[in-house]
RNA sequence: GUCCCCAUCGUCCAGAGGCCCAGGACGUGGCCCUUUCAAGGCCAAAACACGGGUUCGAAUCCCGUUGGGGACGCCA
């Protein structure tokens, strides 16, 4: 089995061609097939360099790994369409030849002026068939006298077009509503059509998995299939994601491509999971009904992975249902893994300057109390501000903080806090040793006693659990300067500034 | 306009004639847990687009309607 992915380098990787590169990847890798990589750039106002890189980027940091393509080769390239123009041109050539094919002359403003009547007319809009009669003889006249042209696939009339599609089943076009279309364009660049059925061929693909939109050119490559006497690939048509209000989804919608959900700290393997379940959902399990077998990593979703059981239906991208996967990975994968991709966020709010040993063991250690409570990666540092940007003075001055200050015996906690804390408390021990002088001298607990416990050492009102949160500032704040990471002030300085800040005017 | 594809809770799916007064997941609501915000646990509400057939019996098969999507380029 050999399939392929095969965007072209005119954009962003978006998220529903990240599904269809998916798909093949999981049948690939399920079926012990090969990936291919291969890049339609035949269209040289629009394809960039930057535009491959990206998506090659993209690509492989879902996991999406390529065994063959432009950046590292096989037996089939070159996997650039533009380095394969020559193979085009012969296979045109062909075409024209035994009268599959023929040269047009048609301006563009004559072709447009045909498909508006056609339109009006009611009519399918195709090519009128002006140039069919345009013998080779004239034709290399008119070409010598410096006439442009394209090379057009020669279309049978009235006859049914059908392929089985392995998701759809038998599906049927007939030519009479399918116009000759344009093989080679008059700069010799071919035309997708042309193009990929020579590329599918000569790379041996045996299974093309593409988009819906896909599904109406599919005839016409049958079609050069047959006159160039190549089998046809088995053939899947995938139904295209859209948007919560049933249109194509676009930036209206938010974010749509690969890079950008990157940039908003999901997890390739959630995002990967997620976009798995649109339009597909593994068998339920015989042995187990009513399982839900939903959270599944790659390798599992490849085992699983069957064309029989995609669905024909267009799906909605819900955010909502991704978010919740991201929560699911950012604590289920190994710490070390979360830690390494939060990393840049951390980076992104000054917290982090250079990673070290010490500074991504310190990470680590943060993720449990920060993990499981964010949709996001981007959240986890937000939600550790408390650590690296702590200020007594501001905090007394938030009102959120003033208000449990205002608590019933509350300035005697924060009063207490200093005397209390004998040293650093670097485990949950220590901390509740703390909290248990606090107790005892001010005689608040519970509630009454944490609450401006939290203030005080956070200068917040909610956070992670304090068992977790405290030994997390006095490991930070025993952090060497050259560990990469923002200074981090101790308890005991905190409970006194905090104190000094609050108790000032009493 | 013409052709092609599609149609189960708000959303993603399960359901391949009786197991379905339709099952799971996300989300939503409630309850519980709790030193905070979250998280987590439990419970609940929520759907077979419509109309005809076929059949002893239809969410499942057929036809039509409606609705949605795609295509009709010297874009891919």
């Amino acid at each position: 089995m050999r399939v392929r992915f095969a965007p072209s380098p005119t954009g962003q990787l978006h998220v529903g061609n990240a599904r269809t590169a998916l798909f093949n990847w999981l049948l690939a890798r399920g079926h012990g097939g090969t990936f291919i990589l291969r890049i339609e750039d035949t269209d040289a106002e629009r394809s960039t360099k930057v535009s491959e890189d990206s998506i090659l980027e993209d690509l492989r940091w879902l996991g999406l790994e390529w065994d063959e393509g432009p950046d590292v080769g096989g037996g089939c390239g070159p996997y650039r369409q533009s380095e394969r123009l020559h193979l085009y041109t012969s296979y045109a050539n062909e075409l024209l030849g035994a009268g599959y094919a023929y040269y047009c002359f048609c301006s563009p403003q004559k072709l447009d002026a045909d498909r508006k009547q056609d339109l009006a007319a009611g009519r399918p809009p195709r090519y009128h068939g002006t140039c069919r009669s345009v013998g080779p003889d004239e034709a290399r006249r008119r070409m010598e006298a410096g006439e442009r042209a394209v090379v057009r696939f020669r279309v049978p009339d009235h006859i049914d077009i059908s392929f089985h599609d392995l998701v759809r089943g038998e599906v049927t076009f007939n030519t009479d509503n399918i116009g000759d279309f344009v093989l080679i364009r008059s700069d010799g660049r071919p035309q997708y059509n042309f193009a990929v059925v020579i590329d599918d061929a000569l790379m041996e693909v045996t299974h093309v998995i593409r988009g819906e939109d896909h599904i109406s050119n599919t005839p016409k490559q049958v079609l050069v299939y047959r006159a160039l006497t190549f089998s046809p690939p088995r053939f899947a048509h995938l139904a295209l994601v859209m948007g919560p209000d049933h249109t194509p989804l676009s930036k209206r919608h938010g974010a749509t491509s690969v890079a950008e959900f990157r940039d908003r700290g999901y997890l390739p393997e959630a995002l990967m999971n997620y976009l798995a379940l649109i339009g597909w959902s593994p068998r339920s399990d015989a042995a187990n009904p009513g399982s839900s077998d939903e959270l599944l990593p790659m390798d599992e979703l490849a085992r699983r992975f069957a064309l029989e059981d995609v669905g024909h239906s267009a799906g909605v991208f819900d955010p909502e249902k991704l978010a919740w996967m991201n929560r699911h990975y950012m604590k289920s994968l190994p710490p070390s893994r979360v830690a390494a991709e939060a990393a840049r966020f951390f980076t992104a709010r000054g917290y982090l300057r250079k990673m070290t040993d010490a500074a991504a063991a310190y990470l680590e250690s943060l993720l449990p109390m920060a993990a499981g409570s964010v949709d996001r990666l981007e959240e986890i540092p937000e939600r550790l501000a408390f650590l690296f940007e702590y200020d007594a003075e501001a905090a007394s001055e938030k009102a959120d903080v003033g208000a449990v200050v205002q608590e019933p015996g509350a300035r005697d906690v924060i009063a207490a806090m200093p005397d209390a804390i004998a040293g650093a408390m670097l485990d949950r021990e220590s901390f509740r040793a703390m909290a248990a002088r606090v107790r005892e001298k001010t005689g608040q607990k519970g509630k009454a006693l944490f609450h401006p416990i939290r203030a005080a050492l956070t200068g917040e009102v909610g956070g992670p659990e304090l068992d977790l949160a405290v030994p997390a500032i006095d490991r930070g704040a025993g952090l060497p300067g050259d560990a990469g990471l923002a200074r981090i002030q101790d308890c005991a300085f905190r409970a006194r500034s905090f104190a000094a800040a609050v108790l000032r005017g009493r």
